[in-house]
RNA sequence: AGUCCCAUAGCUCAGCCUGGUUAGAGCACUACACUGAUAAUGUAGGGGUCAGCAGUUCAAAUCUGCUUGGGACUACCA
C-alpha cells in the first residue's frame, strides 16, 4: 500500500527525514557510495561561531548544499568539510564585554594567557546551536571533522605558506598609513573607527599655502609662467591640517582639471604674486570687482585687490613643475631630484581648497599611495641607525629637526586644558600659519570646521600616520591574478569583471599586521637593531630554534611549546646567525588569512594528507555572499597565486593535476536576504527573522524553496514569511494532492508497477505527451544545475508540477484512473504519474532534501524500483531523447489553448460544461494545423464537453480574415513609412485579402511598396454569425444550438453529478455499488431513458428505477426541478 | 565621495543580452463554475505613464546618456 496522509505536514516530513537520515547514515553513504576517484571539491567558507545564525545563513547554505547534492546525484564524490573561523576582532570585543574589561586591561588585570583562554572558549559557544541549525535546515557538511582556525595544526599550515613567501620576498616590513592615536599609542582598525560618535565637527586652521616654482628648471610650459625672471609665480594649495606641511612632498593635480595662472597681490604681504589654481575655484578666492582693476593704482591694505588671468592650462600640462620646498626643514638630494613637483592624483576635484592637493605623504593614506605611485620618496628623518622616522614622533610631537616647532603637539587638543587656558597659548597649527605669513608664503588663512575621526578611547582626534607593518606583497602578482581570474566561472558574472576585477586592478599590498591578542601569530624574529631576522615555516623548525637558544643561554631548557598563540611565542627568543638575540615581531596576522589558507590549513598540509589535499585541490565550487569578495574569495584567490608562484610543492601539484593556480573555478555570490520593505535585517531595527522558528512552523524544504525559487541567488532577496506559506500551498500542497491521488487509485487497484514496461508507442496521446515534457524538463533542470542556475530550475520544476503534471494531465486523466477494469490504459496511466512523480523528486531533491526524500522512499517502498535508501542516492535522471517529441508538446499545447478558448465560450454565453453542445468550428489556414488539432482532438471534445469538431476550410468563405504586418520583415522594407504601411494593411477588406494571397503579393496603394506574404501574417479572426473568440493565430467558433438529445443528455449529467454527491455524502467507498430509486418527475423521464446505461456506469448502479410514488429520499433540485431521490448500499 | 547592482500590476517576479506595435505569470481581490484530487480544482474580470527626463530608431520595458530612489562594497579625503 502506498501510504496516504491526511495532510501535508512539511514541518514534521523534516523531522521524520532527518532522523531517517541520521538512523541510516545517508549522509555518510552519498559520500562512501560514490567513487574516490570521480571527486567534486567543496569548499566551506568558515562561519564564525561566535554568533547566533540569522536567516541569510539558511540562504547562502541552502545555495551550498544545493549544488553539493545535485553533483552527488550526478555521481561525483562530493566531500564537504566543515570548518569555523576562530580568531579576530569580533571575539576579542565578545570576551572584554563579558569580562567587562578594555584592551587597556590586558597584561594588567588579566595575563594574556587568562584572556585568550576566555577567547578560546567564548568562539565555540554557539557551536551547538550552528550544528543545530546545519541539520535542521538540511545542510549536508561534516561537522565531524571540522577544521577549526585556532589549532595548533592550522596555524603551522598558515606559518608554512608565509614562509614560502618570505623566502620569494614577497612578505616585507613597510608603512602604512592607519588611523593612529597618538594619546593611546596605538593604530586603530577601521571597525573602530566606524564606532558611533568617533566623527566629531572640529575647527581647524586652514592655510591656502604658495608653493613657489623654479622658474630655472626645464619645462615646456616655463615660458608660460614666469613672463620674466623677477615674477613669482606661485601654486596655490589648500590644508586643513598645516602640521603636515613641513613634511609635504608633492602637489597633485588632476589630469582633466583647469587651471588658471592669475596675477595679483598677496593680502598680508602685498607682494605682487602669480598663483595657479582651478579656474572653477576663481570665485572662492577673488573678488569680482577686482577683476581687471589696475595694479598701479593698488595700494597696501586695500580691500578691493586686483587680478586678472594671464594663462591657462590643463592639469596634464602641469606634471612634472618643479617647486622650492615650503618648509625646507629637512632636505636631501634624493628629495630634491624626485619630490616638490607636481604629480597628478584620481581623488583630485574642485569642490573644496584650489583644485591642487598638498600632498604629505606619510599623514595621508591617499597621499601615500599616490606618492609610491609616482615614486616621491617621503619627507623622513634618520636617527643614527639609518632608521627613517616621520617628521612627528608617536606622541605626536614635531621630531628635533622641525627646530621652530620641535617638541610641540601638532594638534592643540594634545594639550592638556590647563595650557590652553593659558592667554599666550597658540597652537601649533596657527604658529605655522603666522610663519608662512611673514615668509609671504602663506595666501590664506581661515578657520575651517569639518567632520574629523576622533579616537574612542581617548575622545582625541587622530592622526593618519605611518605605522611599521608586514605586507604580502600582493601587487607582485597583480597581473597573474588578473589574469587567473579570467578564467574563474563567477555567478552573476559582473561580480567576477566588476567588482572583483576592479578590485585586482586597483590592488594594494596586504597589510598583515594587526596588533591583537586572539589571533596567528606573525612567525617572524628579528635581532633588536633589525638587522637580523628570520621567518619560521614549521614548530619543528621553531623547536630547533629553541634548541640553539637554550643552548645560547637565552632561554630555559625546561621551555616547551605547547601552543602557537600569545604570549607563549612571544616567550620564544631565537639565536641569530651572529648570535644576537631575536624577538617574535609582536604582530598577528589578518584573520582573513587564516580563512583565504584553508585550502591547504585544513588539511594540515604539507605536513600531513599530502593525498587528500591533492583530491581536493581546486575547489570545483564555493558560494558565499557577496560581501565576501573583497573578503575570502579574494584571500583564496590571493594566496592560491602566489603559491603558485613561489611553492615548489603546490607547483608540482598544479602541475599534475593541470591546475593554473586558482584556488576555485566556479564561485557562486548571493546577494543580502532584506525584509520585506527591502530593508536590511539588523538587531537595532528588530526585523530579523528567526531561522530556528521560521524551519519548525513552515520547515525547511518550503522556506529553501522559497528562497531559491523567488529570487536569484545574487539578487537581493526580500524575504516575506507569506510568500513561505504560498510555496507550501502552491508547489508542495499540489505536488502533495498529486500524490494523494495517485495513491488513493493505485491502492484500488493495487498498482505496483509489477508489469511490464508499456510500450511508449502503445501509450496514448497524453501519456507520451507528459513523458516528453518530463524528459526536456530532465534536461532542462540539468543544465540549470549545472550552469548555477537555481532558480530557473525550482522555476521550471514548479510549472512542470503545477501546470502540466497537476492541472493538465491528472485533471484531464482522473476518470482513467478511476474508471473501467485494470486494463493497458489504466496500467499506462499509473505507470506514467508513477514516472512523473518519481522523476520529479530526484530533480527537486538538491532544493527540498526532506520532502522530496519522503515522497521518493513513499513511492518505492511499494514498487521495490530504485534500490537505494534514499532519493539522495539515487542518479540524477537522465533525459531520454527518444521520449521527447517536440511536435506532441506543440500539439498538445494547441488542445490546451482551443479547450480553453471553448470554456471562455460557454462562459460567455452562460452555458456550463455539463451540458453538451454539438459542435465547434475552427477554421484551418494550413492542412498541418488540421493535422495537429485531430491527433488531440478527442482531449479537447471531452475536456470541453462537445461532440464534434468541424474545420473550416479556407476555401468554405466564411471566414473573415485579417492582415496583421510583421514588422520585424517590414521593417528593413519600409522603413519610416512603417506607420502607412501598417494602417493600410490592417485595414484591408475581405476582396483584397483574398487577392493578396493569391497572387502572393500585394502594392501599397499610392506607394512603390510591394508587401509579399512573409511580410505579413495572415489569420482567420470571424466566423460571422457565429460565437467566436480568438487567442493569437488561433480563432474557434461554438455551435451553441441545443437539440432534444442534447439537453437530456445534460440532465443526465446533471443526474450523475446528483448521485454522486449523495453517495459523497454519505459516505459510500468510491468502489460501493448502489441501487437507486429516482421520483419520476417528467423533467427527467426522457433523459433517464435515453441514457440509463451511462448513468448506471457513471454511478456504480446496479439497479435504478423510476418510482411514480416515492417521495423519501433526499430532496434534490435540477434547473428548477424539485425531486427525491434515495440510493442504498447494493 | 567613488565603483557596482537594482527599479515592470497592491505584493513577489518573468521579459531586456539579440528593439517589432495588445508587456506576461503567480499571489491577493471580485464574480462564476466544478464537487470521485475537495482544507483541492477550473474559468473569467479589474488592476501597468515598464522610476523620471532626454537621445538613437520607421519602431524603445528592451540600446545610450543624465536624474531620482533603494542597496552593496571601497574610501574618509587636501
Amino acid at each position: 500500500m502506498y501510504k496516504e496522509y491526511k495532510q501535508l505536514n512539511l514541518s514534521q516530513t523534516g523531522k521524520e527525514i532527518l532522523e531517517y537520515w541520521k538512523e541510516n547514515k545517508i549522509f555518510e553513504k552519498s559520500i562512501s557510495n560514490r567513487s574516490a576517484s570521480k571527486p567534486y571539491t567543496f569548499y566551506e567558507g568558515p562561519p564564525s561561531a561566535n554568533g547566533m545564525p540569522g536567516i541569510h545563513h539558511v540562504m547562502s547554505r541552502s545555495i551550498k548544499d544545493i549544488f553539493c547534492r545535485y553533483k552527488t546525484l550526478k555521481g561525483f564524490q562530493v566531500k564537504r568539510k566543515g570548518g569555523w573561523d576562530t580568531h579576530g576582532l569580533p571575539i576579542e570585543l565578545a570576551v572584554e564585554k563579558k569580562l567587562g574589561i578594555t584592551k587597556d586591561d590586558i597584561g594588567k588585570k588579566i595575563s594574556v594567557e587568562d584572556y585568550n583562554a576566555a577567547c578560546r572558549t567564548e568562539v565555540m559557544k554557539y557551536t551547538d546551536v550552528w550544528n543545530d541549525l546545519t541539520e535542521k535546515m538540511g545542510y549536508w557538511v561534516d561537522l565531524n571533522n571540522p577544521y577549526v582556525t585556532y589549532q595548533n595544526e592550522y596555524i603551522e599550515t598558515l606559518w608554512w605558506i608565509l614562509k614560502e613567501f618570505y623566502n620569494k620576498d614577497l612578505l616585507y616590513k613597510g608603512y602604512t598609513v592607519q588611523p593612529y592615536s597618538p594619546a593611546a599609542g596605538t593604530g586603530l582598525s577601521s571597525h573602530e573607527l566606524n564606532q558611533p560618535g568617533t566623527y566629531k565637527m572640529l575647527k581647524d586652521t586652514s592655510i591656502v599655502a604658495q608653493f613657489r616654482l623654479k622658474n630655472n628648471q626645464v619645462h615646456p610650459l616655463i615660458p608660460a609662467l614666469f613672463d620674466d625672471e623677477a615674477e613669482d609665480t606661485v601654486i596655490l594649495a589648500w590644508t586643513t591640517t598645516p602640521w603636515t606641511l613641513p613634511a609635504n612632498c608633492a602637489l597633485a593635480v588632476g589630469n582633466q582639471i583647469t587651471y588658471v595662472k592669475v596675477k595679483t597681490f598677496n593680502q598680508y604681504t602685498y607682494q605682487p604674486v602669480s598663483v595657479i589654481l582651478a579656474k572653477d575655484l576663481i570665485g572662492k578666492y577673488f573678488k569680482k570687482e577686482g577683476e581687471n582693476a589696475s595694479f598701479q593704482d593698488y595700494k597696501e591694505g586695500d580691500k578691493i585687490i586686483p587680478w586678472n588671468i594671464t594663462g591657462e592650462f590643463k592639469g596634464s600640462d602641469l606634471l612634472n613643475l618643479r617647486y622650492h620646498q615650503l618648509m625646507p626643514y629637512v632636505d636631501d638630494e634624493n628629495l630634491e631630484k624626485n619630490a616638490f613637483r607636481v604629480i597628478s592624483a584620481d581623488f583630485v576635484t574642485t569642490e573644496d581648497g584650489t583644485g591642487i592637493v598638498h600632498t604629505a605623504s606619510v599623514f595621508g593614506a591617499d597621499d601615500f599611495r599616490a606618492c609610491r605611485e609616482n615614486n616621491v620618496p617621503s619627507v623622513m628623518v634618520t636617527d643614527e641607525k639609518g632608521n627613517e622616522f616621520p617628521l612627528v614622533n608617536k606622541q605626536g610631537k614635531f621630531v628635533d629637526e622641525i627646530t621652530d616647532f620641535a617638541g610641540r603637539f601638532v594638534k592643540e587638543e594634545y594639550y592638556s586644558d590647563e595650557e590652553r587656558k593659558d592667554p599666550d597659548f597658540r597652537p601649533t597649527d596657527v604658529l605655522i600659519a603666522i610663519k608662512l605669513k611673514e615668509d609671504n608664503k602663506a595666501f590664506d588663512v581661515k578657520k575651517y570646521e569639518h567632520s574629523y575621526p576622533h579616537c574612542w578611547r581617548t575622545d582625541k582626534p587622530i592622526l593618519y600616520y605611518p605605522l611599521d607593518s608586514w605586507f604580502i606583497k600582493t601587487t607582485a602578482v597583480k597581473d597573474r591574478m588578473v589574469e587567473l581570474n579570467k578564467g574563474i566561472n563567477w555567478k552573476p558574472e559582473s561580480t567576477g569583471t566588476g567588482r572583483f576585477g576592479n578590485w585586482l586592478e586597483n590592488l594594494v599590498d596586504w597589510n598583515l599586521s594587526r596588533s591583537r591578542y586572539w589571533g596567528t601569530p606573525l612567525p617572524i624574529w628579528r635581532s633588536q637593531d633589525g638587522s637580523e631576522e628570520c621567518c619560521i615555516g614549521s614548530i619543528e623548525e621553531l623547536n630547533n630554534g629553541i634548541k640553539k637558544s637554550v643552548e645560547a643561554g637565552f632561554m630555559d631548557a625546561a621551555f616547551e611549546i605547547n601552543d602557537m598563540h600569545r604570549p607563549y611565542v612571544d616567550d620564544v627568543i631565537l639565536v641569530s646567525p651572529t648570535g644576537k638575540k631575536m624577538f617574535r615581531e609582536a604582530d598577528l596576522i589578518d584573520v582573513w588569512f587564516d580563512s583565504g589558507a584553508m585550502p591547504y590549513a585544513q588539511w594540515h598540509f604539507p605536513f600531513e594528507n599530502k593525498e587528500e589535499f591533492k583530491n581536493a585541490y581546486p575547489a570545483d565550487f564555493i558560494a558565499e555572499g557577496v560581501d565576501q569578495t573583497r573578503g575570502w574569495f579574494f584571500t583564496l584567490h590571493a594566496i592560491a597565486v602566489m603559491l603558485n608562484e613561489t611553492s615548489d610543492v603546490i607547483k608540482e601539484i598544479n602541475t599534475e593535476i593541470g591546475n593554473k593556480g586558482v584556488a576555485f573555478k566556479n564561485v557562486v555570490s548571493n546577494g543580502l536576504v532584506l525584509d520585506k520593505n527591502g530593508n536590511k535585517m539588523s538587531k537595532r531595527l528588530g526585523n530579523g527573522i528567526d531561522p530556528f522558528d521560521t524551519i519548525e512552523k513552515y520547515s525547511a524544504d518550503a522556506s529553501r524553496w522559497y528562497m531559491i525559487s523567488n529570487a536569484a541567488p545574487w539578487d537581493n532577496l526580500k524575504f516575506n514569511i507569506e510568500g513561505i506559506d504560498e510555496v507550501r500551498r502552491k508547489f508542495f500542497g499540489t505536488l502533495h494532492n498529486t500524490y494523494s491521488f495517485f495513491s488513493l487509485y493505485a491502492n484500488i487497484d493495487g498498482f505496483k508497477y509489477q508489469e511490464e514496461e508499456i510500450e511508449n508507442s502503445e501509450r496514448p496521446e497524453i501519456d507520451r505527451w507528459i513523458l516528453s515534457l518530463l524528459n526536456s524538463l530532465s534536461q532542462e533542470v540539468d543544465s540549470y544545475y549545472a550552469d548555477f542556475e537555481p532558480t530557473k530550475a525550482a522555476r521550471a520544476i514548479q510549472n512542470f508540477v503545477d501546470e502540466n503534471l497537476s492541472n493538465w494531465y491528472v485533471r484531464l486523466c482522473r476518470r482513467r484512473f478511476w474508471k473501467g477494469d485494470y486494463s493497458s490504459d489504466k496500467i499506462s496511466a499509473y505507470q506514467t504519474l508513477y514516472t512523473c512523480l518519481n522523476t520529479v523528486t530526484k530533480l527537486m531533491s538538491p532544493i527540498a532534501p526532506f520532502f522530496s526524500d519522503r515522497l521518493f522512499l513513499d513511492l518505492n517502498a511499494v514498487t521495490g524500483k530504485e534500490l537505494v535508501e534514499s532519493v539522495h542516492l539515487a542518479d540524477f535522471p537522465v533525459c531520454n531523447e527518444s521520449l521527447v517529441d517536440k511536435a506532441l508538446e506543440e500539439r498538445m499545447a494547441l488542445a490546451q489553448d482551443i479547450s480553453s478558448m471553448i470554456l471562455s465560450l460557454r462562459k460567455k454565453v452562460g452555458i456550463n460544461v455539463r451540458q453538451p453542445l454539438g459542435k465547434a468550428l475552427i477554421p484551418v489556414l494550413d492542412s498541418t494545423f488540421k493535422d495537429k488539432v485531430d491527433k488531440v482532438k478527442d482531449l479537447i471534445l471531452s475536456e470541453t464537453n462537445i461532440k464534434e469538431i468541424e474545420y473550416i476550410l479556407d476555401t468554405s468563405g466564411i471566414i473573415s480574415k485579417k492582415v496583421r504586418p510583421n514588422f520585424k520583415a517590414l521593417g528593413p522594407k519600409v522603413g519610416k513609412d512603417m506607420k502607412l504601411v501598417a494602417e493600410k494593411l490592417t485595414n484591408l477588406q475581405q476582396q483584397e485579402i483574398a487577392l493578396f494571397e493569391r497572387e502572393e503579393k500585394f502594392k501599397i496603394e499610392g506607394s512603390d511598396y510591394t508587401i509579399e506574404l512573409q511580410d505579413v501574417e495572415i489569420l482567420a479572426e470571424d466566423v460571422p454569425g457565429w460565437q467566436v473568440t480568438s487567442l493569437g493565430r488561433l480563432t474557434v467558433a461554438l455551435d451553441i444550438t441545443l437539440t432534444d438529445e442534447l439537453l437530456q443528455e445534460g440532465i443526465s449529467r446533471e443526474l450523475v453529478n446528483r448521485i454522486q454527491n449523495l453517495r459523497k455524502e454519505l459516505n459510500f467507498e468510491v468502489t460501493d455499488k448502489i441501487n437507486v430509486r429516482v421520483e419520476n418527475h417528467p423533467y427527467i423521464t426522457q433523459a433517464v431513458k435515453n441514457n440509463l446505461l451511462y448513468i448506471c456506469a457513471e454511478t456504480l448502479a446496479e439497479s435504478f428505477v423510476l418510482d411514480n410514488e416515492t417521495a423519501k429520499g433526499e430532496k434534490i433540485i435540477i434547473e428548477n426541478n424539485e425531486f427525491t431521490i434515495l440510493i442504498t448500499k447494493a
